[in-house]
DNA sequence: TTTATAATTCGCCATATGGCGAAATTAGAT
DNA sequence: ATCTAATTTCGCCATATGGCGAATTATAAA
């Protein structure tokens, strides 16, 4: 059992205080995943989305690296510090409806490439300006 | 492994999101203790406390119990549906500091009488009220 | 070198959260 | 029955958080 101190943790339980958040963490299990299919998996604004994988990263709940212009996140590679945290969280939600039905949304937009799901998301963009506030996924 | 849904694990990670009712968590790995035992150990107002434990309770990470005009909260008894996550905090933050020195400082809080306690602070209540924000602990 | 684009950072707003004191509640003590 | 006292509930305030769009940055393409 890694040992660590109060803000390491503390940075740990603010960053799953989200469901967003939580979200993103249990697709990643699946595999690694570029911002705008995350952008895709939450309907979220790319900078809100940005925003959230600050939180994740800077609490050591994922990595990123970047290849060309896409940047991916993943789960720690080698044990992490908070391998236990993740390992809690992941076990609960393992059979939840709302996590089963991202997996499923996550087949359609990983089986295509992240720069047709670019391209597809300005456009969509582009359309719905008019899109309420309320048909979004509140936090 | 116990299998949840959304909404009561992020009950959980909302309830641990905050330092003083991860504070008490811990205490409570010792001990029940009644609320201005609690009180003592975060330097916090009845009403604040009373707060911290209505969100820990509510998501199911304490249990109380009434005695008198005392209530003494404590860890669930049984294996808990939240087990995990407590073992996992409580794993983690074993040896930090601030933990340990609450340690301490609850060894001197329990080797009294909740009811002396409780006529100690009413008098300490009296002569602080010019007790700076500053001076207490931040969230 | 200019242009296009994926992601981040910044500035802003609405809501959530954590803090307090006052008032209400509940239960022993008088 | 009344009073005292431990806790909770309520109303309020200051700050933190999560959301967006606009502007910026970094990289590939033209």
């Amino acid at each position: 059992m890694a040992k660590l101190d109060m803000l390491e943790v503390m940075a740990v339980t603010k960053a799953l205080a989200d469901q967003n958040r939580v979200r993103v963490l249990l697709a990643l299990t699946k595999k690694e995943l570029c911002v705008c299919q995350i952008v895709e998996l939450l309907d979220l604004a790319p900078s809100t989305v940005s925003k959230h994988m600050a939180i994740l990263k800077q609490a050591r709940l994922v990595q990123s690296r970047k290849e060309g212009r896409w940047i991916y996140y993943r789960l720690p590679q080698h044990a992490s510090p908070h391998g236990g945290a993740i390992a809690w969280i992941c076990g609960c939600l393992g059979a939840d409806d709302e996590i089963n039905s991202d997996r499923n949304r996550l087949k359609e937009i990983t089986c295509m490439e992240p720069e047709d799901l670019c391209q597809l998301q300005k456009k969509k963009g582009l359309i719905s300006k008019g899109k309420t506030h309320e048909s979004r996924r509140s936090a």
